[in-house]
DNA sequence: GTCTTGTTTGACCATTTGGTCAGAAATTCC
DNA sequence: GGAATTTCTGACCAAATGGTCAAACAAGAC
């Protein structure tokens, strides 16, 4: 699965002042005088390779669980060679971190004010279901972080995240007031969509387990026709 | 938090031959020759502190983020006396592990086929969201566990909890197929319920994190409404 | 070609970690 | 009380881990 980590690619390497250590690469930091130099294409590939295969295994086993030797096992280098790249295994997970981070918002944000209320909802539904169907891992490395206390990710979550559901919040509190949803708590509506789309990838090794492992597709069709289902009727028959 | 880990003691400890170690305590495995000696009141003790500490550890960090130090710490012992009585660190976590297994499946083993079909699950959600909220520890135990893979769960995937899972989803397939509850797949209602309960005690941090921290209460209050209106009458209004 | 810069590596190091062990201290049994 | 057993601890060890470094090697610029 070939990532596109090359717009992401900027300050991931030590610079200090160190005479071997290259680069200040573009993107930010550029505070002291020392002028930023262009990133190599050979930079540019292995800081993919290394961003790629650190996702899958901080992912698999959290950030403490995660070897270095892993990571560069993953990235097909050696250790010191991975270390070059990132000066530390925190800066590769911080790294990786920020990058799955806006793919993780993203589908939040297109939730549309103006559009049909439960049109949009479905569809917000099905795209977080989607990506956990096509990006697990996206899923349970943000799982495995907070789970364990969203040591590093917590800032984020004071800030942009409570934001933007703060913003998302209001749109759906207002179909409710207009009569156009039941009245619930719209928080409470969106953990609910993050609950039960993630739960597909957090919970995968047990989805499986339950429903066999051959029917991925069928799982994901099933899910999302449960889920319209309660979204729209609720369990109980309309007489 | 005290806990009831007393009629849990069993076979933790070492038994092998050796002369100063203990014991195999009631319970199981008295396979061989062995005499089983009876628990001492000391052992009872420590094993509930170590338990009741290597709780709490696990779930902040998972297996691979404990340390026997900081397990011992918890348990408020030294670390060889932590070893003298779990003979590993993987002893000790299989052994909560099994312990909170049990409270873990209990909700849904109460769910009885011959009740009304929408109490019945509203009290399921309902139990399963109290137990987020007064034992969020468990919650985030397994959660880690299954996230990483559930090396040392799969078994019980497998096994015990699949019947269980089956048995109950022919009682909701039931349900169904009688017109008392829309048609939706027994599984996928079941996953449902264990993401959007779960959610709360594993994703605590973002949950308080967009919701402050005092109003805890109010929090699972607010969730237990929200899902009962979702569940029982969907999202759309009934004209 | 050669000089400069960027890349890669084997060997190495300090710390942390899971676990052992011999014996000291406490407890229980008679 | 004293012997036998159980509980506890400081000192220790081997393996794993995050990270460093000097030097070898490759790429570009001219």
């Amino acid at each position: 699965m070939r990532l596109l980590w090359e717009k992401w690619v900027h300050v991931f390497m030590d610079l200090g002042d160190s005479r071997s250590r290259p680069v200040q690469l573009q993107g930010q930091g550029q505070e002291d005088g020392v002028k930023p130099r262009k990133a190599t294409r050979i930079q540019i590939r292995n800081q993919e390779r290394i961003l790629d295969g650190a996702l899958s295994v901080f992912a698999k086993t959290g950030f403490r669980g995660a070897t270095v030797d892993e990571l560069a096992k993953a990235a097909g280098m050696t250790k010191p060679n991975l270390l070059y790249y990132f000066k530390s295994k925190k800066t590769l997970y911080v790294a990786v971190l920020e990058f799955v981070l806006e793919r993780w918002l993203e589908p939040l944000e297109q939730l549309d004010p103006d559009g049909d209320p439960a049109e949009q909802i479905l569809n917000y539904m099905r795209a977080k279901l989607s990506m956990s169907k096509e990006r697990p891992e996206d899923s349970r490395l943000f799982a495995n972080e907070i789970l364990n206390g969203a040591p590093l990710l917590g800032a984020v979550l004071q800030g942009h995240l409570k934001e933007l559901v703060e913003q998302k919040a209001i749109v759906i509190r207002h179909w409710c007031d207009t009569g156009q949803l039941n009245r619930v708590d719209p928080y409470h509506l969106i953990f609910f969509l993050w609950a039960t789309t993630q739960h597909y990838a957090d919970f995968e090794v047990q989805v499986t387990a339950l429903l066999g492992q051959d029917a991925r597709d069928k799982t994901y069709d099933d899910a999302a026709d449960t889920l319209e289902t309660i979204l729209m009727q609720g369990l109980l028959p309309r007489k």
